[in-house]
DNA sequence: CATTCAATGTACGCTATCGGACAGTTCGCA
DNA sequence: TGCGAACTGTCCGATAGCGTACATTGAATG
């Protein structure tokens, strides 16, 4: 169970639901949760990365924020939601574990640790998506480009991670060949080491100079209110 | 008492507050919440506008989100935050109703609906955020213009705004010149009349029709949690 | 009523990024 | 082992929006 929030659910709470939770694998591209669909399974990965992305009805597609074992896919059930107007689906492909929304609702109801601590959880993923805006509205796809690699990386331990430049660009909302273009830079730089659908962080400070104010402040403010590292 | 969450807080926990229940007259340009500091009111606006700001090290500064009537200052109050890394100031001019943060806390603590309420709030302000989000990385000056005036005018009932090319400018992290040639658009169409410092809508119809699906998912779900349009 | 300053209109060259196309390369599968 | 599909590199003209500067207008104030 390495999903950061099942594990610092207290333990009685972790027993209530212990019946109900259920592993599940995650390949790249499993929609965790579809658009305006009601809430079946909150989702907490272990390992990988899923991506929320607003779709447009012209079909165009853009990332609002990402989670992976810092996180769940229940983030609007926790406020009183029962359907998403985002998809959910997994970037990187991992494993986690999932609940049925109903019997989490049910020990959120009840224990008042168990709602503190997936609210903050919350509360942090709120600052990643106003960073989303932020990094969108005034900073360049090269920036940006470096605050989406660190979020990643942070969710994967300096693993390795597969990547298309097509699936960069899709959650950067840019064009395939302006993350091309910024990808060769960073690997001039010796900043990551990239390969056919893989890329892999060499020099995270320097992709954090970059990034500037793009990236960090969520990060810290997570650490901050969780007690733990994303 | 104008604004929507207050009346539609449950007559107790209104009745509770009652007491530290302070009017306040919100000027243009007031700061309602500065930027990492304890939260110590939470301020409901009854009229006006205001902003929720994100600032750079190096003093950009873009919007992530706005509320009015329908909202109030303590989201991240809600989710077990101290205090927000984001400025909130007053865009358009108002009045309204603020609370100590503690006093709002020990109600929502014991009254369930109250919470529930409030969470719902959350909610559909994290839609909004996204939707800036999105609105950022995937639509022209124009199209966010547009919306913007949409979402303003929403929370003023078709008065006329006091805003400036200059504030218009900041919101949306662009030129202020770039403002001044899309308003010269909109106000060629007939779609708003603009004067020095001050912005009427005449067709919204046609506004949210060249906003496109920056403007609308939000407000939708807004009315479908709240019960209540914007 | 004159003055001053904020707000607005406009112009110009510049840059990032787009949209789209095409060729080369690598991978997995037949 | 060879083929086809997916991925990557590169290039082109087009364009939205930038940065900056300056002129004009309107409102408020002494």
């Amino acid at each position: 169970m390495r999903n950061r929030l099942l594990r610092a659910l207290p333990a009685a709470d972790f027993d209530r639901l212990a019946g109900g939770i259920e592993a599940v694998e995650l390949p790249v591209r499993t929609v965790i949760q579809p658009v305006d669909t009601p809430f079946e399974f909150v989702t907490f990965p272990g390992s990988g990365i899923a991506s929320i992305v607003a779709v447009t009805s012209d079909d165009r597609r853009l990332e609002v924020g990402l989670y992976g074992r810092d996180g769940m896919s229940g983030q609007l059930l926790m406020l009183g939601g029962d359907r998403s107007p985002h998809e959910h689906f997994m970037q990187v492909a991992g494993a986690g574990h999932r609940v049925r929304a109903r019997e989490l609702e049910a020990v959120v109801e009840e224990s008042r640790a168990a709602r503190l601590l997936l609210l903050r959880y919350v509360l942090s993923f709120t600052l990643q998506v106003a960073g989303t805006a932020l990094s969108n509205g005034a900073y360049t796809v090269e920036e940006r480009l470096a605050r989406w690699l660190l979020m990643s990386d942070d969710r994967l331990d300096g693993e390795e991670m597969a990547l298309t430049h097509e699936f960069l660009a899709l959650m950067l909302g840019v064009r395939r060949s302006s993350v091309t273009v910024a990808l060769q830079v960073f690997e001039g730089a010796k900043l990551i080491r990239a390969r056919r659908g893989h890329v892999r962080l060499l020099d995270r400070a320097k992709l954090a100079e970059i990034a500037g104010d793009s990236y960090g402040g969520p990060e810290a403010e997570h650490q901050r209110l969780l007690g733990t590292p994303i």
